[in-house]
RNA sequence: GGCCCCGUAGUCUAGUUGGCCUAGGACGCCGCCCUCUCAAGGCGGAGAUCACGGGUUCGAAUCCCGUCGGGGCUACCA
């Protein structure tokens, strides 16, 4: 049997990380074992949809590199792949059921059914909807449609049953159909519900496993309902992981702060490093790696190693590998990253200059980066002339004549490099006796306007000559 | 309220046929070293009575019962 997985992300946005970090199961899952994966977009509830958040899913599917076997734009045997293009689909079985005696109509309203919702909460029952159109007669009906009230299409659960499945990660779950009420496959305007639309697709589809979030687990029985009620024998295996929560144990909400992928890749998060966070969130290989490549990922995940307890999103060690990640970039590569970072930050970094003075300074500011977008403070210097700020106006008090000396000392210079600068400002420290601390601060101060910044003689042999000397002499 | 799931340090986790656990690794935190600042790196440290309380056993984080805490579902959202 060729494995075969899906995700099917609500547009809403730029996808949530949850999302992404079920999607990331999921693709590893089928790649481990050679299968396919399938990008099924879920927007079957139209007033939540606009094609902006579409697009940003597709963005932000393949920032993470999940790239999908079957989907939008990649199309595949069992197309369209976005639920709002395959109501017919969905009408089809709705009547197949109606027909069947599977489904009825109900013609109840929003507030007949809120008020059935409350009386069940009262009485300590599980849930609402009590079934009562279910025995309509014919009459009844005639009786609500002449009075003009819509009507969806519930699915009439058999209450004296159970339904069990083995779940990947959660093992055997019983379900009461008796505490299960009549649910609605089909709205009164006629588009599908959630729990018609994932059946009938994953049906048509063949996704052979079903990764996704704890949320969903109390679902599974109703499919699994409808899944018989088509008389489809085959059942997926179901993997429901661990639902992901803040630090505080809290459920990761907007609230939470950042909680969209797009959010992480504005602020210079590298895809390989939120793919390997990821990958540890609720899944381990053993008892001491961190640290993976995608292809490591896909060649050691497994199901079976998938834990059951909520996961905290924790962005500090997030950061922490996206360090790591960024110190393994060439120089070439983090220039090219960085471009559009300086670009948002005003600096002129988009030209073959730009993008040479960045291939000079990633080395400098590669181990001191844990997100990209922290990198234009620290290399302003280097395309426009910087007024010292704060601590560093205070360092240069009282440095004109020691400024001015070192400027001397590097004018004198043949060759302006790295080691030839060094010589030079170590020599006069030497010569004035003062600590490379008093020596080297006000120097930077005046370089770079700051008293934080990329390694110093490497940053004045990347200044150049010119722009050296005049910002030693006339400070801005 | 009802049904279901979960509970190892601040966080991610290893551990689940009971003994090799005086509970291992990582992030974070603290200190030292390195050092032109900041980092990175190296070394070291603090931090968990394995939610709590009872059992079973020669022996339990690992088995049983209870309690408490957290979460999910309980929609014509997904």
């Amino acid at each position: 049997m060729t494995v075969k997985t899906r995700l099917e992300p609500a547009p809403s946005g730029s996808i949530h990380v949850g999302s992404a970090r079920t999607g990331l199961f999921s693709w590893l899952f089928a790649k481990h074992h050679g299968g396919s994966f399938v990008l099924r977009i879920a927007d079957t509830d139209a007033k939540r949809v606009t094609e902006e958040n579409y697009r940003s899913v597709l963005e932000d599917m393949r920032w993470l590199g999940l790239h999908w076997d079957e989907g939008p734009e990649t199309g595949g045997p069992n197309g369209p792949y976005r639920q709002s293009e395959r109501f017919h689909l969905y009408t089809e079985k709705a009547n197949e059921l109606l027909a069947k005696g599977y489904a009825y109509p109900c013609y109840c309203t929003p507030e007949e059914l809120e008020l059935e919702r409350k009386t069940a909460h009262e009485e300590g029952r599980t849930s609402g909807y009590s079934g009562r159109c279910r025995t309509l007669t014919d009459e009844q009906r005639r009786a609500f449609e002449a009075e003009g009230r819509a009507s969806s299409l519930r699915f009439a659960v058999p209450a004296d049953r159970t339904i069990t499945f083995h779940d990947a990660v959660l093992g055997e779950i019983v379900t009461d159909l008796g505490r299960t009420p009549d649910f609605v496959i089909q709205r009164s305007d006629g588009s599908p519900t959630y729990m018609l639309a994932v059946t009938v697709d994953d049906v048509a589809m063949g996704i052979t496993h079903v990764i996704r979030g704890n949320d969903l687990v109390a679902s599974t029985a109703r499919q699994l309902l409808l899944r018989e009620a088509f008389g489809v024998e085959e059942v997926p295996v179901f993997a429901h992981l661990p639902l992901l929560v803040t630090t505080d144990g809290r459920p990761l909400s907007k609230r939470f702060g950042d909680v969209s992928i797009g959010a992480y890749r504005d602020q210079g998060f590298l895809p390989e490093a939120m793919v390997n966070y990821l990958a540890l969130l609720g899944w381990s290989y053993d008892d001491r790696t961190n640290v993976f490549s995608v292809d490591e990922l896909i060649e050691r995940f497994s199901l079976e190693r998938v834990g059951k307890n909520p996961a905290a999103f924790d962005v500090a060690k997030l950061e922490w590998l996206n360090g790591h990640y960024i110190r393994s970039l060439t120089p070439e590569e983090l220039a090219e990253r960085l471009v559009p970072f300086c670009v948002r930050a005003g600096l002129p970094a988009d030209s073959s200059e730009g993008r040479e003075v960045l291939k000079g300074v990633a080395p400098l500011i590669s181990e001191r980066l844990k997100r990209l977008d922290e990198a234009p403070p620290m290399i302003r210097f280097l395309f426009e002339d910087v007024a010292p700020e704060g601590k560093a106006v205070k360092t240069l008090e009282g440095q004109t004549e020691y400024l001015g000396a070192v400027a001397e000392g590097l004018e004198r210079l043949d060759k302006w490099t790295t080691p030839a600068i060094e010589e030079v400002l170590r020599g006069l420290a030497e010569e004035r006796e003062l600590k490379p601390k008093q020596a080297f601060q006000p120097v930077r101060a005046a370089v770079t306007g700051t008293l934080v910044s990329p390694p110093l003689f490497e940053s004045i042999e990347l200044l150049g000559r010119e722009r050296t000397l005049k910002r030693l002499r006339y400070p801005a």
